[in-house]
DNA sequence: TTGACGCGTAAGCATTTGCTGACGTATACT
DNA sequence: AGTATACGTCAGCAAATGCTTACGCGTCAA
């Protein structure tokens, strides 16, 4: 078996450019294809595509060919790594999960 | 009125890059000195300076002066940015309470 | 089968990022 | 005063990022 580097390339790095977080919030409503992305877009098809390209590397997207179209397909699981690192700073707010969170850990613990 | 550009410094790209993560990481856990910080990492003691700068520009840190050291402290209330856009794709995840008790039954197993 | 369409890739370029060593500036120590 | 400490800033440089135009390849339509 080849030695295939098979990590995702990393999700903040993805999600940190705005276009791609817009994109994420266009596929997160509804498929689009390439082009209907790009038409959201000022900056050249190409780019968009390069865009995409990180947004699929990093598991964000999936893409699935559709006649000569392509359609991009959001895939939220992978941000839950952004999720996942947020929450070791729950502690800081005071909203309904901090609490119910204080609340089931006190029921556990007796 | 003088137009001083007061936007800060995009939150997504500051914790885009993982010394700056783990930079947080520690600082959420108490405050550190600028030297304290760069004793965590390998690379020199500019490249630490400069990251803290950028973190500080994002307004995720702030520095307080205490003789001729700097100490740095966490200020969460920017992640909140963060949060806020990740709380569009909330719907595509079990509810917090579902996964709140996943969270706590495996700690209990460990 | 010829041509238009949809879309990715390649090449080239400007800008940004991340790092380093050298230096400057306070503050503290003796 | 003189020296050491803590730390930021300043070049300078390599690498990564983001964009553009040119091109190639598969798909659909006439």
């Amino acid at each position: 078996m080849v030695a295939t580097a098979n990590i995702p390339a990393d999700v903040f790095s993805a999600i940190s450019h705005p276009a791609r977080r817009t994109m994420l919030d266009l596929l997160a409503h509804a498929d689009h294809s390439a082009g209907a992305i790009a038409g959201h877009f000022e900056m050249s098809r190409p780019a968009v595509s390069q865009h995409l390209r990180i947004l699929l590397d990093a598991g964000l997207v999936t893409e699935q060919r559709h006649g000569r179209e392509r359609r991009y397909h959001f895939v939220p699981e992978q941000l839950s790594v952004v999720r996942d690192w947020l929450a070791h700073y729950e502690r800081f707010w005071d909203d309904h999960l901090q609490r119910l969170q204080k609340t089931l850990a006190k029921k556990k613990k007796s």
